[in-house]
DNA sequence: GATGAATGAGTGTTCATTCAT
DNA sequence: GATGAATGAACACTCATTCAT
């Protein structure tokens, strides 16, 4: 199964989304087709794993990155966040970039967001709006997501660390100084 | 051609990207096969001018938001960006969302999301990095796209629209405040 | 119709029998697609009438070798001969390629092999047989059609032709020697 | 694969090169379209199959009548030659007229004939050069193919089995008397 | 549990031909 | 006579999935 998955996510990286066929995978983790069937209900499901297991090491990251050092300052623990999501993958970009549009594709994306900001809602210093929750992790998510998709050259950069950083606070800032509805006005 | 996209675009709002083949277009739009091959040389190229074509409306709305009232507040004229990206697509979310997953796939989105920066870059008050247009524009439209795609309830809400707005009024606040690479620190 | 007959032998000779399609020669030819179909019932008889008009000519030079010199031995009459089907379709290979193709495909070659057949044996010395004349003629056009096909650089070389003539009279005078169905016995 | 290959002879035989789909193919071979292709990467494929498993027949028969019998006399072998080049196909002559216009389209020929003429080249009792080793070839082949694509019915006939002996063994005795390029001079 | 040959529904695309203008 | 937009039958080929061994 760990074979599965490993092979799954080699395709993913040398072929793209294109490539990754069943049998493809299958050849290339050294099982038969009917062995992958026996461990991965279909092909949806395969590419699930992958997210999931992803997931999970993202979490873990992020979640370290929130308790770690229980002495740091706001600003460091968003940083330690958003390094946990730029780095997420490993560094297998176009696999990242594959499994994102294929979970896209699938569950619109609810799936690999909404665990995300559940927890940064839950270990969010402030008490946030559902909205504004959303709106703080998908416009986290959704930035780093750009400059994977599109390839960016900057996306381990500092100054790009440096100016998610700053997103994040300054919005939080922002929500503390005039909460929810009555903000903009 | 305009019956081709009309047909286009019903398809996938009913039956999304998965319902959306050449023949049911075709038959959807009530011309035959082959007419629509003579306006769209393949299935990618039908797609993107339905993508195209919804651009260029979304594009002209956030002109008019930027330019039509001169002596708009910046927060006014923020909000009028923020609701010309929401109302994209004339409410047909399904197939904005059909749409947006077969952009993403094809191009990795650079495609939809830097005219938007771009117009973004030219028309914002203050003097941006790169990186800052890049993030301001991809949280902006992330959060959007996150809401379309995961088929959130309150894309259209005021409350959802008014934190929009605040995402976007205080990261230039703090850009102003502490320019650029020394900003977080 | 001739510029119709001269843009087919064009996108015949640029681009074989794959790129013969009737709009793209509609095109080439400057006409319109229906104009094309008012002078050729099909496709097919667009093909007929190029291989017609060439087989005409070459016809019309097999002629002349046969009639021209009345006191060229035989050798030079048959040189004569060799050289009119060698230089078949002034040098446009590829088209006579396709041609060949196409015709071997709807007639079995019958209608390009027999014409030129009937010719020799008009026009032979000899009486032969009707199987002596076949193979005579096949022999003959076989070998230089093997070399078009092939696309062989000796077609219009000396020594390619020398070995032809040679061909013709050996067979003439093994025939002359020993008549008919006795021959190899 | 060898019901494939016997369904696809028997499409071929019954009704053309224009009969001959993959899944007219798959349908008489009594196997799924997709069996098919696991066997030949595509159409073509599976023709060059046919083509070769003939040649190959015939290749073995040309063989065996020129080491067969160690004391024949040149026209013996020769003759067994011309009767297995005339016998191949085992007596499916549409199929093998097909096969040929489909080779021919393909790879212009080279590949059918060329074995053949190096069969006869390395098995020749003279040293020929190399046009004349293409032309003995093609002559020969030309002949038959002609006689195969035209539905002659003198096929395999005797008489038409003795001019393509002459054919043969006067060329041959004709480049013995006069070597190479001083021959028709 | 593992295998992998077999399946076949489904897709994008081509191109000869027609006919109303 | 000329036009060219429209037609649609036909085709090669893919790949997720099954199931007998």
């Amino acid at each position: 199964m760990a074979a599965i998955l490993e092979g799954a996510s080699q395709i993913l990286e040398a072929g793209g989304l294109a490539a990754f066929t069943t049998n493809a995978v299958a050849e290339r983790a050294g099982v038969s087709i009917g062995t992958l069937y026996q461990y991965f209900a279909d092909k949806d499901a395969l590419l699930r794993a992958i997210a999931d297991r992803e997931l999970k090491v993202t979490l873990l990251n992020v979640a370290k990155a929130l308790t770690d050092d229980r002495e740091a300052s706001a600003e460091q623990r968003v940083r330690g966040v958003v390094r946990a999501i730029v780095n997420a993958f490993h560094g297998r970009q176009r696999a990242r970039k594959a499994v994102v549009q294929a979970v896209l594709s699938q569950t619109g994306g609810a799936a690999f967001n909404a665990p995300i900001a559940a927890f940064i809602a839950a270990n969010s210093l402030e008490t946030l709006k559902y909205e504004q929750t959303f709106i703080l992790s998908r416009a986290l998510i959704g930035s780093i997501r750009s400059a994977v998709l599109e390839e960016q050259s900057f996306l381990k950069s500092r100054s790009f660390e440096d100016e998610l950083v700053r997103l994040v606070l300054s919005y939080l800032g922002a929500v503390n100084a005039l909460p929810a509805s009555t903000a903009p006005g």
